[in-house]
DNA sequence: TGTCATACCTCAAACTCATAGGTATCCTCC
DNA sequence: GGAGGATACCTATGAGTTTGAGGTATGACA
């Protein structure tokens, strides 16, 4: 019951690609993330702190990220930047994503031409 | 605290899609499904009894699928299908799907064309 | 002074899914 | 006739993720 196997993360790992495919571009700090994952989403996926500051805590300690505090103007940043382990882990994650989106999107593609063959 | 509100279940619902998508084909029973989602997937998707079985369940008493029992060569099968709720359903929930897939698919390539740029 | 945006954080509860179990029938092979 | 596997249903525990709501503190603006 501990590990788990299967369908490695995907139907609810998204999180955590889009973290690694992001600070793969540059570093940036959790505030900025909540942001810009929006943003470029344009409004489609919004992962609240509560999401994003553990999610970044796991990471780093995990290894696939590295952090470093910064005083901007009196406020204090912490700058998330991936590392060597987290830039192969990024890369599995996307693989592991497409094949589970291609899949998802056959079986409903396949709908279509079921459709349109049985109408 | 109650009810979800945002990415509203696709970043772990994808089972639920499935289902939908399948029953709306043709009327299936559970032990069906299970391998269906495996064959169609080629293996990528692989969703065992143990999510399916109480997922049809919660689907049934949604309104979204009904069901009926039936015996064929002594072992009983309950076959589900796709009410016209379910089929509602089925509709919001691809262009969820969509929506999310798309938006996830937009950031990964951001990355491709931000790498090509720098490189 | 108050309020909003920035910027960090944590915790409780909700939810989903994986794993592992359980029952029972049928078929095949020995 | 018995063992084992496939078929077919089911539930329960628990691991893991994400939500929603809270809390702290600074800076900017009116």
């Amino acid at each position: 019951m501990a590990t788990r196997k299967t369908n490695p993360d995907f139907l609810n790992g998204v999180p955590e690609l889009v973290l690694l495919e992001l600070l793969s571009r540059r570093p940036m700090y959790g505030y900025e993330l909540v942001q810009a994952i929006k943003d470029e989403s344009s409004g489609a996926l919004e992962f609240g702190e509560g999401c994003i500051y553990p999610l970044l805590h796991k990471l780093e300690e995990r290894g696939d990220l590295s952090s470093r505090r910064l005083d901007v103007g009196g406020r204090s940043r912490v700058v998330y930047r991936v590392t060597s382990k987290g830039t192969k882990q990024r890369a599995a994650s996307m693989a592991q994503w497409s094949t589970i989106a291609e899949s998802v999107g056959r079986i409903l593609q396949g709908g279509k031409y079921e459709q349109a063959r049985s109408t």
